[in-house]
DNA sequence: GGCTGCGATGCGCGAGTAGCATGGCCAGTC
DNA sequence: GACTGGCCATGCTACTCGCGCATCGCAGCC
């Protein structure tokens, strides 16, 4: 069966002439008819009786009719919904990110995105890198958004790579530390500081490309929300490390103070290599590379401003 | 679009390989492989993406697949009805009748029909001849049952004639009527006698092949209502022209008496000549004609016995 | 590094399908 | 009753499309 012949029949059918239809059609009459010979032979039933004025429908042609009708309406609806998924009217599209990408990057991306193209539905799961990446893997997630350290690059082979920023390190300190007025620091510097860590050694991951050979963060108390940690810090009893891509999320009662020679974190959005994502993807990579870039403030981090062409959620 | 090719398409998907679903539908994996591509660069889309060890759906491709499983699950349907439609398993029969065909023939030929056929839905239209041709012709019917004098056949160009049975008339008469011990009389017996009619002229045209010259039959009572003229046959009012095909629906208190010579209205199942009738039609035709070769009685028509074969309705 | 399995592709052939022209059939007309 | 016009079917030819065959490229594996 081809499409072409039910659209043929349908035509004769409704003009009740294969001349006029093939007229309609821009075929000849004889294309036509042989067409609807080739359909009867194809059903083994006769479909028209024909007749000096014309052909009209025997009961089994009546019987096609709405079929023939119902099949070119699904297929017309899945080339429509082909051409939306293209164009972005629909869709759907999977992000795994990061804890703290989710702070601002990802919503705001997503914000932006979702402006654009309302269609596309966007789900969101938050987890660490390699779950992240598991889920990428086995299809349950169309694009991650994924922190590494510089001297763990991911498999450039498995995955396709869009760098999106690199992240800096901040300190938040009390404000009436001695580093509270400084706009930075070197590592070494923070030698004799207890630090406020979420797990017990998620700083020292944070920290390990620079760590000075043999130092070793103290870390007296371990407090894994984000809140309860900068709680801690503002009531001076340490202080935090504080990812650039968190700063949003911190009040105003400490210091934030850029770790000079902290190790950078680069954060990219994944996909994986040799699979085509969902059309949204790229556009929605777009958008995290905008927003990235009103996140990454070259000078002073303390406070960045609200971009004003993205909106805020 | 062509069926296959969304078959081909279903089979890729659910195995995974194009050269698996190549072999379980016969074709070698090139075929498949263009197929494949065929049909992406139809719909715009890449359907699958390829890696070392077979294929992996795009977001397009789920999209199109629940698409194609409808479309071909529609297109069997199609099929399926298109089947159950020649093999008589559905379908719908319009049948036309003159009223004498309704007491008996024509509702044992349907009760045999649906019997083998309960899928098919029949219709049936009473009416007068020339009204029933020209619903055959409207298309409003599919088979017409009609009764045409000898004189007047139908015109064999425009109509396909069924030959079902030749109808002989008989006489109504009291039961203690001269002629009411007779097997059969001559119509020039009759002269002498008041008709009960079912309308005006109505005798006449029944007995108009075979009448005498000069000779009109005299009508005193005009009764339309069938149970009223067999009634007044009954009290000794006058005599009555009985269809053969009527027989059954005449009471006991009267005695009926074949018409020798009487005119034969000559019984067809009439089709439209150059139109396909539903596939219903002939088997129809054949049980019209089983029923009437029971109703054909060749002596003593007096009391036709219930065909045993024919379940009465 | 050779082997294996998978998909893509150049090539050649056969079937299918288009257009052109013709013929048959029917209806309406002179 | 012959003529004509409209309609559908069909023989013919050319061309395209889709298949199979063979081969290539690539990736993973022993």
């Amino acid at each position: 069966m081809q499409s072409q012949s039910l659209q043929v029949f349908r035509e004769v059918a409704r003009l009740g002439s294969i001349t006029a239809a093939a007229r309609a059609l821009a075929y000849t009459q004889s294309a036509v008819s042989r067409q609807i010979a080739a359909l009867e032979e194809d059903v083994g039933a006769t479909l028209f009786d024909r007749a000096a004025r014309g052909v009209t429908l025997t009961e089994a042609g009546r019987c096609l009719l709405g079929h023939a009708d119902a099949v070119l309406d699904r297929w017309e609806t899945a080339r429509r919904d082909l051409a939306a998924l293209a164009g972005l009217g629909a869709g759907r599209v999977r992000i795994g990110a990061f804890a703290t990408a989710m702070a601002a990057l990802v919503p705001r991306a997503i914000a932006a995105f979702q402006a654009r193209h309302e269609g596309v539905t966007v789900n969101v799961v938050e987890g660490l890198t390699p779950r992240l990446l598991d889920r990428l893997a086995d299809g349950d997630a169309d694009v991650a958004v994924v922190s590494s350290p510089p001297d763990q690059p991911l498999d450039a082979a498995r995955y396709r790579l869009h760098h999106l920023l690199d992240e800096r390190l901040l300190v938040a300190v009390p404000r009436d530390h001695r580093l509270a007025r400084r706009r930075q620091v070197r590592a070494a510097e923070l030698a004799g500081e207890s630090f406020i860590a979420g797990s017990a050694d998620a700083e020292r991951t944070l920290l390990r490309a620079t760590l000075p050979a043999g130092w070793t963060p103290r870390v007296d108390i371990v407090v894994r929300e984000w809140t309860g940690k900068l709680g801690c810090v503002a009531a001076g009893l340490g202080i935090a490390l504080v990812p650039a891509l968190a700063v949003r999320a911190t009040p105003a009662d400490l210091a934030l103070v850029a770790l000079r020679d902290a190790s950078v974190r680069r954060i990219h959005a994944v996909t994986l290599a040799g699979r085509t994502p969902p059309a949204a993807v790229p556009e929605l990579i777009r958008e995290l590379r905008a927003v990235a870039a009103t996140l990454t403030i070259p000078s002073r981090p303390r406070r960045t401003p609200t971009p004003t062409h993205v909106r805020r959620t």
